[in-house]
DNA sequence: CTGGTTTGGTACTGGTGAGTACCAGATTCG
DNA sequence: CGAATCTGGTACTCACCAGTACCAAACCAG
């Protein structure tokens, strides 16, 4: 760290001399730090030093904008969700017809979440979920239970129109999700194969809707 | 903590007195206490006062035990993964009819996996896994990838009698895994739900046994 | 009983990290 | 321009923790 240290000290911030950001800039900023970081180090939350040390800004900055470590794992958390959840649910077409829908999801949830940077940011989510109960419930109802509900809503509307038959579609709906994500989460979670192929992708789905829709179909 | 401070101090352990133990006693108390306070305290590797308080011993008997915090856990995964894997692997008997296999795959997955104490263990072998690629790929190796292979070569037997039809027996292992879980471990690890009840078990595992096996029947 | 060996207990060291205080520039506004 | 305000940076305090050193007591062999 090539810093002056004269007694008392000022700075000198040698170069830089970036200009002063703003309270919102500084924020931005140190958000976007945290979650780099908490990325690199695989940790659920960096240190303080660490945040600041790459954003910029002082250990003030931190208190002020959110009002300390707590406050700033918060945001972080959130920052993430807003990530990496929307792309899961909500390009989904409710009224396509069914086996449309459910490749269409299936796909979302193993190439949004499977990617390099799906692990990553659900790695962080679920390390700090296992930490937090509170957390673990709003990221879970945002999420998965979200999805659970639109899917099982689909499978409602499908049942009534005899395209399938199941005794409980909130069953059926959790069966699709573990089916959707097979073992893969857990391989790519643990690091134990790298990113899917388009065509891996393209053979696990393939199968996982079919599995399901046989599975399914009206005797 | 009431302890006599006699500067240079030895102490006074008030009453207890309990008798010394040797090397492998004291081991196992050290590691039994840290795998309790892993759970209790939902951190991958507790502090070691904090065991030791528990456990008796001293710093000492860590070290030498177990050579340092890092060799205490190994150990202690070491532990966890033989408490949980054999349950949910060994009793399998490959040469059942398929349908009583895979549910009794289904069963232990489920019941073992998703019981307060398999939850509690998993996350932490989970927890540590994240944190390390090496133990994350040994206890993949010895758990799940063996159940992987134990089903895919079940599944492949099967095809070639003529149950089941699909292009990739792996695939549908990995499918298969995926469908008996279901959505039912986020759900668990996430304390989203409380353990599940014998009727909800059967009901899922109904659900994920039917929809598979339906699922790859021979046209 | 005696003397060496092993275990238990404590203190010390060095490092890390959160939270707070405070100073010195920078910025803004009158 | 000059004063009030805010941001950036540093230092300090306090707590926690791993690792090491060392002392005292328990244990064990002869």
């Amino acid at each position: 760290m090539p810093r002056d240290e004269q007694a008392g000290g000022r700075p000198g911030k040698a170069a830089a001399k970036a200009r002063r950001l703003g309270h919102d800039e500084r924020r931005a900023a140190l958000l976007r730090a945290a979650k780099e970081l908490s990325v690199e180090q695989d940790v659920a939350i960096p240190s303080l030093d660490a945040i600041i040390e790459r954003a910029g800004g002082s250990r003030r900055s931190i208190y002020t904008g959110f009002g300390g470590k707590e406050g700033l794992r918060d945001a972080l958390l959130e920052e993430i969700a807003e990530e990496i959840l929307p792309p899961l649910y909500d390009d989904i077409d409710q009224n396509a017809d069914l086996r449309t829908v459910l490749t269409h999801l299936a796909r979302n949830l193993v190439s949004a979440l499977m990617s390099e940077r799906g692990i990553d940011m659900s790695r962080i989510i679920m390390q700090d979920s296992f930490a937090s109960p509170a957390r673990a419930k709003t990221f879970y109802a945002r999420g998965p239970g979200n999805g659970m509900r639109l899917l099982t809503g689909i499978l409602e509307a499908a049942r009534a129109r005899g395209e399938i038959e199941t005794e409980d579609c909130a069953v059926a709906a959790g069966c699709f999700m573990g089916l959707a994500r097979g073992n893969l989460y857990l391989e790519r979670a643990l690091r134990i194969r790298p990113p899917l192929s388009e065509t891996e992708i393209e053979a696990h789905i393939g199968a996982a809707v079919d599995i399901f829709l046989n599975g399914l179909k009206p005797r």
